[in-house]
DNA sequence: CGATTTTGACCGGCGC
DNA sequence: GCGCCGGTCAAAATCG
């Protein structure tokens, strides 16, 4: 298998099952239905261990507007709720557990979450502002690793992006932190309720500046 | 002109 | 203690 030294340490998050869940949980904005079933194909219940994803997430990435929201509505939920920084409180599908993690499980240190997906750009636009903070050329890889910091006044979230030795065609983009903020590419809605009259969270949308939006 | 990128220097952890 | 290595800093350059 193919990764760069340090990756044998992390999971690679499974995105896949990550549409599949937090999809369907979530409930409103992301349409995923049709697009359920064929993300749902080469899942197994070993997604938990140091391999590969058995997918090319790129495919969706690329193609599907439907999937560029849920990956947008992934970073929002995902990384910016449920990666804690402490141990591991990421959703679980019944026994199937769709995230992976991370190393320093027992270590109060930030936790990482390290996606492969196929692209011929290192930047992919999350949704999230990043400022390029470092560059450097990593042992047991000739592509040189790039490092980016939450833009984001107040939040000190980094990611890591490189491309995978093997296949330069894979990039490995490495998440490490929490956002205190929500994505500035997403618009949301809310509602009040009309019995307690508290404001929730009704919808959201790409806003038209958005990489996702453009497609 | 402010924001971002580039890039060499610097620093800390780790193994020997 | 020393050197290697990954990660970060910060000044200069570049961009919009």
């Amino acid at each position: 298998m193919a990764a760069v030294g340090e990756l044998h340490q992390l999971h690679y998050t499974d995105m896949n099952s990550y549409f599949l869940n937090h999809g369907n949980s979530s409930g409103s904005g992301c349409e995923s239905g049709s697009a359920s079933s064929s993300f749902g194909t080469g899942l197994t219940g070993d997604v938990n261990s140091d391999q590969p994803l058995p997918f090319d997430p790129s495919e969706y990435l690329r193609d599907d507007l439907s999937t560029h929201s849920a990956f947008s509505q992934f970073m929002d939920n995902s990384l910016f709720q449920a990666v804690q920084s402490n141990g591991v409180n990421l959703p679980v599908d019944g026994g199937n557990s769709c995230v992976s993690k991370i190393t320093g499980m027992n270590k109060p240190r930030t936790e990482r979450i390290a996606f492969r997906m196929k692209s011929e750009v290192e930047i992919i636009d999350d949704g999230f502002k990043w400022r390029k903070y470092g560059k450097k050329s990593v042992k047991n890889s000739p592509n040189p690793r790039n490092y980016y910091k939450c833009s984001t006044e107040g939040c000190s979230v980094k990611k890591r992006v490189e491309k995978e030795k093997d296949d330069p065609s894979y990039v490995i983009t490495t998440y490490e932190g929490i956002h205190n903020h929500v994505s500035p590419s997403m618009v949301y809605y809310t509602s009040q309720d009309a019995g307690s009259g508290q404001y929730y969270v009704s919808g959201y949308q790409i806003s038209p500046g958005s990489e996702f939006a453009r497609c």
